[in-house]
DNA sequence: GACACGGCTGAAACTGTTTTCAGGATACGG
DNA sequence: CCGTATCCTGAAAACAGTTTCAGCCGTGTC
């Protein structure tokens, strides 16, 4: 099946983007990776723009189903923290998605595009943290607190993956953030990586 | 003088950095905007490689010459709030230099020696706002409040060069954040871009 | 004036990478 | 069984970009 095909060749890009950064993608990294030729590639995407723009749509859905994916049945501050460290953890899965992300956002500056679709990304976001702020602190500035901790999480991220945090001390920071601002979950310290 | 040509060369490298990216970096483009020829840049920096790794140093020292230059004469929670609002500004030297900043660190996930580099330069901007925050709330947790700050000013850096905010609002949800740390400034506001 | 040296140019040579395409394999319908 | 369509390969052709280097120019020294 071609759309088994697709799919297969697209989770390649990703991979290797989350490997080894866009400025060094090669479509012969993505072949084998994906275990196909290049000219499969080709046959499928075009050409490498064709490919890389299906590749970080393919990037933008899975940050969007991975914000989806935080657990339910919680109050709504414990939501809050999980869905903001939901962004880091040990799972390689999970450093591949934010490495990608984190790639899709810089190549985002340049190109109003991808700017537009990392915009429409992070705002679904922002809105799923705004309303579990409006739930946890009411009558507080939703809308901004929900901007400054997304903000905080994309920062952290940043210094996660470049090594200069682990994900522990990451997700300790968001929690402190959030009990500062009088948010605080019901319990502190660090929590086990949410699943991808 | 070789010195001035070299200094030029770099110049042109952060510039183009800032306008293309990383990925879309060409010898062919720092030529150009440094007036000389393709083979200079060989000539003063050995190859394509050794030009971006002393552009890369050059794009870290700007950044660690910006952290320093935030103004004297103030209390120290506007020293802060001044410091960590210099990141954005409409000035078109503030924005290149932030956008080359958010290159370096985008690479820097992939690249060890980068990464240190970062680290090094971060680290010094954090510490410079850590003492800003122990004189402004002595007692608290300064080098946590330090973290959490400079990633939100990283991650509000990265959604004003998308487009998402512009500077005063990314200014606006630094001050709004350091007011509800209780590290807030005497008066409230967009401020005008300190100087690059 | 001759020579050495540093700074510099620009295009040929070279390398890396993408695009193209002839052709093979498989499945399906008539 | 044949024709058609789809999926796929892999290497030649094409293209983009870097590296190399012969040679020019200006300056300083003897």
């Amino acid at each position: 099946m071609a759309e088994d095909t697709r799919a297969r060749i697209l989770a390649a890009c990703a991979a290797v983007i989350a490997r080894s950064g866009l400025a060094r993608f090669r479509m012969s990294d993505v072949a084998r990776e994906a275990g196909v030729s290049i000219g499969l590639l080709a046959y499928h995407f075009g050409d490498r723009d064709g490919l890389l723009e299906a590749a970080l749509e393919e990037v933008t859905a899975s940050a969007m189903r991975r914000a989806d994916a935080a657990p339910e049945s919680r109050t709504a501050s414990a939501r809050l923290a999980a869905l903001l460290c939901s962004e880091f953890g040990d799972d390689p899965a999970i450093r591949a998605g934010s490495t990608a992300w984190n790639e899709l956002r810089a190549a985002a500056v340049f190109d109003r595009d991808r700017s537009a679709a990392v915009s429409r990304s992070t705002s679904a976001w922002q809105e799923a943290v705004r309303e579990l702020v409006a739930r946890t602190a009411p009558g507080t500035d939703a809308a901004g607190t929900a901007l400054a901790l997304t903000a905080l999480v994309e920062g952290l991220s940043g210094r996660w993956l470049t090594g200069q945090l682990t994900a522990a001390e990451a997700q300790t920071t968001v929690r402190r953030t959030l009990a500062a601002l009088g948010l605080g979950a019901e319990r502190n310290g660090p929590r086990p990586p949410v699943p991808s």
